[in-house]
DNA sequence: AAAAAAG
């Protein structure tokens, strides 16, 4: 199906036209009918299938074809980080570019004039507001937005922002909204909360699931099965190959990201990283910086691993491994964008093996073990339980009690 | 078990 197919507005069409979309996504050939049509939808779909054009477009045609009240909001995306806010009013800039829409986006971390000028068009009434829900309750509580022509809810990245613990941020900005409007969850995943959710909000909706929670196949993905010492090495050795581009590495806290931009830049490398103990300022500099491959690396938390679309990333490192599989389909999701191909290792001590086999359950499949180089000494083996092997190292686990009774686990004991 | 988000 093309874009042309959907009947959009003119100007829209127009600058349909100038961001080069033709062929509507599977997401998007689902979603948007409904969208025109009036109905809530609850999508599982995850980022990287066009999901933010998905939503956006119907609605821009919808603004566009009907009246609407421009002395208020009309429309208001909510999203778990400013990264977020940010790239899908880049999307909207460029799609509505031809159009008399307005929007700004609203997120933290911003100085005075900005907090300014976000409220002159939260007050004077603009058409789309895509935000954060810290800063938006920030502003709702000062009371002068205009929400009485709100007509369309997006949640978009839903089951983030409740991991998140936006639950009740998200309740309460729902609560200064008119009942009447039409409501677009998008989550990647559907766990009993966000079912919790969407009955609360959505009105008889239409359900739509086309995300399976794989990675692209066109990703090769490897493992390196190491001893902790070994990382910074390994990584150091893995960026000097210069067949790769721009590269994001992954790290599971903002300690081990701080740790390792620092190992990297002493390295002379030219890395940037990102994470939110960073002013919003550095945030946006350095993810601008990479964009222009000015730098080639970034050390990034999981603040990137979901959402953001950066384009020519061929490799992705998991410094550590992901929490969960769901965290590792969207790192390695950042490279390989747009049906290139694309790299992504992992590296995994023997404390993270477990967590690993989970991953590998997730996916239905075994990434394949990689050889550590030998000059990095020798590595654990592959094959290592946590539980199997532990090499004259004190039993991590409790031993049963010699009078236990059956196979089952015995009680614990508090500590 | 960690990240992110309002100052």
């Amino acid at each position: 199906m093309y874009f042309s197919d959907f009947g959009f507005d003119d100007d829209l069409m127009d600058g349909i036209d100038a961001m080069g979309y033709e062929k509507a996504t599977p997401v998007q050939e689902q979603v948007i009918p409904h969208i025109i049509s009036g109905k809530d939808i609850i999508a599982a779909a995850q980022t990287g299938t066009g999901k933010t054009a998905a939503f956006l477009l119907p609605v821009l045609h919808r603004l566009l074809s009907e009246s609407h009240d421009h002395h208020s909001v009309n429309a208001m995306i909510i999203v778990p980080t400013r990264e977020l806010a940010t790239q899908i009013a880049q999307t909207l800039e460029g799609i509505a570019y031809y159009t008399t829409i307005s929007f700004i986006s609203v997120y933290g971390g911003t100085g005075g004039a900005l907090f300014a000028t976000e409220r002159k068009a939260l007050e004077a009434g603009v058409d789309i507001v895509i935000c954060t829900p810290g800063r938006m309750i920030a502003h709702l509580n000062m009371g002068y937005v205009k929400l009485g022509g709100l007509r369309y809810l997006v949640l978009d990245e839903a089951d983030r922002m409740l991991d998140m613990g936006f639950y009740d941020d998200i309740v309460k900005i729902i609560s200064y909204m008119p009942p009447q409007r039409q409501n677009l969850m998008f989550s990647a995943t559907m766990p009993p909360a966000i079912r919790k959710l969407a009955n609360s909000i959505l009105v008889s909706p239409v359900e739509i699931s086309i995300a399976i929670s794989k990675p692209p196949e066109q990703i090769m993905q490897g493992a390196f099965i190491v001893y902790e010492p070994q990382k910074g090495p390994l990584v150091k050795h893995i960026l000097q190959q210069k067949e790769f581009g721009s590269v994001i590495v992954f790290c599971s806290s903002k300690l081990s990201v701080k740790k390792l931009y620092e190992e990297l830049r002493r390295a002379k490398f030219a890395v940037g990283s990102i994470h939110s103990d960073l002013e919003q300022e550095q945030r946006e500099q350095v993810l601008l910086d990479f964009k222009s491959h000015k730098l080639k690396i970034l050390v990034a938390t999981d603040i990137l691993s979901r959402g953001i679309d950066i384009e020519d990333i061929d490799l992705v490192i998991n410094y550590d491994v992901p929490h969960d599989g769901e965290d590792y389909v969207h790192r390695i999701g950042r490279t390989a964008r747009a049906a290139s191909k694309g790299t992504a290792y992992t590296f995994v001590t023997e404390k993270e093996l477990f967590k690993f086999h989970k991953i590998e359950k997730l996916l239905g499949r075994e990434v394949e073990k990689l050889p550590v180089p030998e000059q990095f000494g020798a590595a654990p083996s592959p094959a290592a339980k946590p539980a199997a092997q532990n090499g004259g190292k004190k039993r991590k686990f409790k031993k049963r009690r010699p009078g236990g009774k059956g196979p089952g686990p015995s009680p614990a004991p508090n500590k």
